[in-house]
DNA sequence: TCATTAATATACCGATTGGTATATATTTGT
DNA sequence: ACAAATATATACCAATCGGTATATTAATGA
């Protein structure tokens, strides 16, 4: 790893969490240079303008939720488990021990709907490859017995992702972990009553 | 009405939507003058400081929003009926027929948790008080036998509130009517099942 | 080691930011 | 109708915005 490289990783580690809390708009280059230490000229010798930066600190802010996920699901053999390692992993981000400023994709996704087609064209792809992912999980569970085939994949997972960024932005706003789980209790029950 | 006050409400009105969408940073002086085509003289005649009507932008979003609501569901006489006007109203707000840019709590909620303490206070306040009607509501149903005893009202409210927010974030990043009805087809299930 | 290349810092650019003092219109009560 | 009060426009402010050209420093291969 040349020195640039690790200076851009560097950049991007530093400047991601502040994306994440004030939104593109509200970060300015002072803000990334008084993250980083580092000078204008050395940000923009890594980087070709302040797109280029939120593109990949959402794309650092995205991969750093999504390899948790997977990893944790990995280690759970229930279809069902794995439907619910949200519960414990979303938790640590309204609390800011893993992404300070909450979930990235819930984040991206209001800051930049109406404001930025690149930025909403990333977190677009995220929320559908989610969806995606928790569907194919779902059918998965249906050919295994222990989702009923009577059940809809893209509605139930839609309907999970819904709950749990829905939870993030009410838990997060009002400093409550209280509300979180009672809203992960609705959903845990939801998906037990899926089978 | 004196002339001052029709425009200080002429202000909010033409900005309200601008907030809605761009955000509190997103949103410049400029924006404010080129929507109203008032000179920046006028509008800090009438609002001390960007922030004043930056919050008098959000009281007339969430006012449109909740009183939209409290008219539908004095039309309905059931409780549930009541629990599930959401579903029709939001999804005006998705495509942009009632408030441009979304639902205001919802972007209001992620815009200024992190950033401006006022802002929050006001959208906290503002969920606190949806939450809490919705239990009212519940704890009206149980004592109706509309609703069954052994349910908590608080979590159902949380959880409505959660799916229906969570539901216009996906709705509205995606454009898709498809999923907000499979989200609230879950969610109309969920208030049946309450019974 | 030394020349070449790559990476960072310095100093600057025009444009825009939120905000204000003051002049000019426009309402308003009498 | 007219004077007093209110409301709006003009012209400006320092600070900050994102971005760039160039100089300087540091890494790299021969």
């Amino acid at each position: 790893m040349t020195k640039a490289e690790k200076t851009r990783n560097f950049i991007v580690e530093k400047t991601a969490p502040i994306f994440n809390m004030k939104g593109y708009a509200g970060t300015s280059l002072n803000d990334i240079t008084a993250a980083t230490g580092l000078t204008k000229g050395s940000i923009y010798g890594n980087f070709a303008n302040k797109d280029e930066v939120a593109l990949a600190a959402f794309d650092y802010n995205l991969n750093n939720v999504s390899s948790r996920i997977e990893a944790e699901m990995n280690r759970l053999p229930s279809i069902k488990d794995k439907l619910l390692v949200y519960i414990d992993i979303y938790q640590k981000f309204i609390d800011g021990s893993v992404s300070e400023g909450g979930c990235p994709v819930l984040n991206t996704a209001i800051d930049a709907d109406d404001t930025h087609p690149e930025l909403r064209g990333r977190v677009l792809k995220a929320v559908l490859d989610w969806k995606n992912k928790i569907a194919k999980l779902v059918e998965a569970g249906i050919a295994n017995k222990e989702i009923n085939v009577n059940h809809n994949p893209e509605q139930i997972a839609l309907t999970i992702i819904a709950m749990v960024e829905g939870g993030i932005m009410i838990s997060k706003l009002t400093l409550k972990t209280e509300y979180w789980n009672l809203i992960m209790g609705s959903l845990k029950k939801y998906v037990d009553s899926l089978g």
